[in-house]
DNA sequence: TTTAAATATTCCCTTACAAGAATATTTAAT
DNA sequence: ATTAAATATTCTTGTAAGGGAATATTTAAA
């Protein structure tokens, strides 16, 4: 999951969500956050080290776009905890019935 | 996506999937992590206020477990970029459509 | 053929934050 | 009544990483 610790940064969160209504070159995206070329352009790089945006160069322009496989991936993993969010049975019932047993065995010891 | 950034930290992020296996104590979830206690129980406290965990105390013990709704959030946030993953149709094509009017616009003016 | 535009990179500085250590607090055990 | 176990909190320190400024590079424009 290096994606969570790449989007934890507010800026690349941002980036990726602008990149969601289409492709944007580097000045659009700065433009759009208030931000410096320069810290578009650093932003980007991560981005695209953590192959979550890939760039087409035309030009002097570099257009970024959103990649899908790390989202299938995150995706993926949120699969995993599908089983928490039905609230119905709740493991922590169970978890109390391990520990009164422990308990128990404690006190017969004595 | 404050979820995000707390979840970035790997040892948050790792108690996080011990937790999707049930519930657990600080001492179990540091055991497992190998880290020290007073360091589990600083993480679960982020986790706690993030509203990610939250815990129900026996006696001296704090059994945490997760709690549903962040995951719901991200799993509707994580939704509004299903449309990237059909890979048909790339808006890369409609951007560079785009921007050679642009240029054909700047041309006329010469 | 110089100048301007778009982007990337490097260096420095500052700040946020995780780890360590020590300690407090609550409850159980003896 | 003491001692031990489980957990939380506070203080300090080291470090990773984001922002600023300056500059390099490539391509277009005049």
């Amino acid at each position: 999951m290096k994606m969570i610790s790449v989007l934890a940064e507010p800026n690349r969160l941002h980036i990726v969500e602008l990149l969601r209504d289409g492709p944007l070159t580097v000045g659009e995206i700065a433009e759009q956050l208030g931000i410096r070329q320069t810290q578009a352009s650093k932003h980007l790089r991560v981005l695209s080290e953590a192959e979550i945006v890939e760039v087409t160069a035309i030009a002097n322009r570099r257009i970024y776009k959103l990649r899908p496989e790390r989202f299938k991936e995150l995706n993926t993993w949120l699969e995993s905890f599908r089983s928490i969010w039905d609230e119905r049975f709740d493991r922590l019932d169970d978890y109390l019935h391990k520990l009164q047993e422990k308990e128990k065995k404690h006190g017969n010891k004595k």
